[in-house]
DNA sequence: CATGAATGAGTCTTCATTCAT
DNA sequence: GATGAATGAAGACTCATTCAT
């Protein structure tokens, strides 16, 4: 094995991860900051300490940058579902939905920056109306989403857990109500991320009605 | 009563009128197709078939034109909520937020144009940490917002329908399972808004588990 | 003598003469404000407290505006100087020329506001290259200026008063002493235009330099 | 000495040089033919052969160009009367003046383009009312002129060459007598910049009255 | 003739993108 | 590949002028 010829390109692969790190990095500030359009190349330049001619060696648009960022989150935040990996992950359906929305609220709340803005691009659009404007990469990102959503919920049906309601319906609903709790993580610094999966989880499960006799 | 010395007057500031909602329904068309920043005040103007500088006679800046949009549907979507008016309300709780949501998604289901873009702007940023960027006036009409589904939730609870959760974790509950389906409005043509407040509230109410013997 | 038939029309043009120098005399103090290019139509009108519409009903342009007023100060300006008419006018060459150029000094003191920007639009520009930016109107405004001003200093070489230097020359002399003092009268409310007389033909005529033994 | 490190930097700075003198010219061309107002940044790029994108890499609006080349001329033009680093400077108070006003009017002449608009932005307006248009840094500028005809006068005063009147009466003469011939330079194209001059301080110190037995 | 809203040509300014160094 | 100045298309906004009432 020869590691001399992988060594250079190895390091130049690194630069340049660190280069698009920085990039999306300072983007992400910054967009949070400004929104998309309210952004500069510049601005984003400024903020990662590099030339504005970098921000292009790296990305050709400025649209990419935001592709790249919605790109990369999204897939953090899907992978705070997926848990077949991991080996602590509980089987009964509450549990293991209630860790997954603990993970997935976590996440937003590191990169709640981002999240405040990514809502104004259509990452949550859910449902809307395929407009021109939403690109055809942002419409696979959605249906992605749900896609692991509605796994989730025909997993529930499936376990006899949920209501064999409409499972589009469900995922939505879902989706609703942990979104009205993101936005909460959105606001707070410290936000008690377990207690707001839990208070999720509940809601989504029996709803708000005066609870009878029924054990928690 | 001498109606003369009313009629011109009368009949310009209908006039006025006329272009202001002319101005404003060419903007809600054009937002909705090109987004805010897309849409250039030339296009509202040929939209409406006025000149660039009739718009600017009504509106001093092209910010003002997306704000009086905000206000105007906004109250027109709380209109839909407020009910003391009506008299064939319902006075039961359920049946009452029933109607409510109903009407809130017809609402939004006849102007779903502009509720696609109003969610890039704010509107249901719910609890989003106030950025730089959202306006005082945005702010106060989210507050609104969020006045008018804590009135509701506390009501349920004060009826003994809720249960006697946190208020405002509740209204945010809802405002997320309204969200999930107002969303649906958007998508869809000819939704059917009936079915969906059922949906919605019954989902709000109960949740997605899976339902013993409890009567519906 | 039948006055039925005068009265109507004097009256119209008392009206019409009315409306004009409420014009101009809205456009002297607007113009001094912000200068000819940031007055507004709409600023003069206001200040008129007359509709837009009506000064163009009166003048067909802005500029018109500008040279009207122009027009109205130079002449008012050079019916200082033209003393034929006046039966104390002095005859010696000195005390008419202070007499002169003493109300004229008054008069720029009275219209100062317009006497401060008229400089920018070539009222005093003198012998500045004719470009295409100076209108003909203008061009024959200075001439007439300077005519004035060689007439009176041909009296004076014709008298004996003044040395028979090059005519031109020696206006433009005159013209930039009286301008030095005029300048002060522009920026002083109460200035003393008697002294300011005196000093002004006291340096045309001896100068700075030190007096000896002649009488002044 | 290790040159190569500078190299680039002073390229750089070279060629930032060469562009702001390039729109600097331009700029006056371009003012001079259309006035400020009538001068479109486009104009200017044209006449500098570059994009109107780069006006502003080195200004950041319209009106700083203009404020430059207030500057640079104004600065250019008091050059012209500090005379302390000339060591053939006459030291006699009549041939120094004469010699300082001889290089003033060539500047100007030399910059007449120039100096046909400054007029219009207040370079001379002298002791105008300090309208609220008058800039800070305009008013700074004169007061810079101001100080240093002041000088001048009073060291006349104070050689005994000057009568003693008021230090401020005669700097505004001596600047009036400049300007009257000032003009005729701006007019003319290949003026005699030192038959001006000594016509300029002779008429300054002996005013235009008929010598008698005085030596000139 | 007064009125004042409608008109739209005109211009400054911004900023994504390019490219010579 | 990094740099940052040059580029120029694009768009918000202004305001002189028109014209229906």
């Amino acid at each position: 094995m020869n590691l001399v010829p992988d060594r250079l390109p190895r390091r130049r692969d690194e630069a340049r991860a660190m280069f698009r790190n920085a990039i999306l990095d300072a983007a992400e500030a910054v967009f949070a900051e400004r929104g998309f359009h309210g952004a500069r190349i510049q601005d984003i330049a400024e903020r990662a300490r590099i030339a504005v001619g970098t921000v292009y060696n790296h990305f050709s648009q400025k649209d990419d940058v935001l592709s790249a960022l919605l790109e990369e989150r999204t897939e953090g935040l899907l992978a705070q579902v997926r848990a077949d990996d991991r080996e602590d992950e509980p089987a009964a359906f509450r549990p293991r939905l209630e860790a997954r929305v603990a993970r997935m609220l976590a996440y937003v709340q590191k990169h709640r920056a981002f999240f405040a803005i990514a809502n104004e691009h259509g990452l949550f659009a859910g449902a809307v109306a395929p407009s021109a404007r939403a690109s055809a990469r942002n419409l696979e990102r959605m249906e992605t989403f749900r896609a692991v959503f509605r796994a989730i919920v025909e997993e529930g049906i499936a376990s006899g857990d949920l209501e064999p309601f409409d499972a589009d319906a469900l995922s939505r609903f879902l989706g609703g109500t942990m979104r009205a709790f993101v936005l909460t993580s959105l606001a707070q610094d410290g936000a008690d991320v377990r207690a707001q999966a839990t208070m999720t989880i509940d809601l989504f499960l029996y709803g708000a009605s005066r609870r009878r006799k029924r054990a928690k």
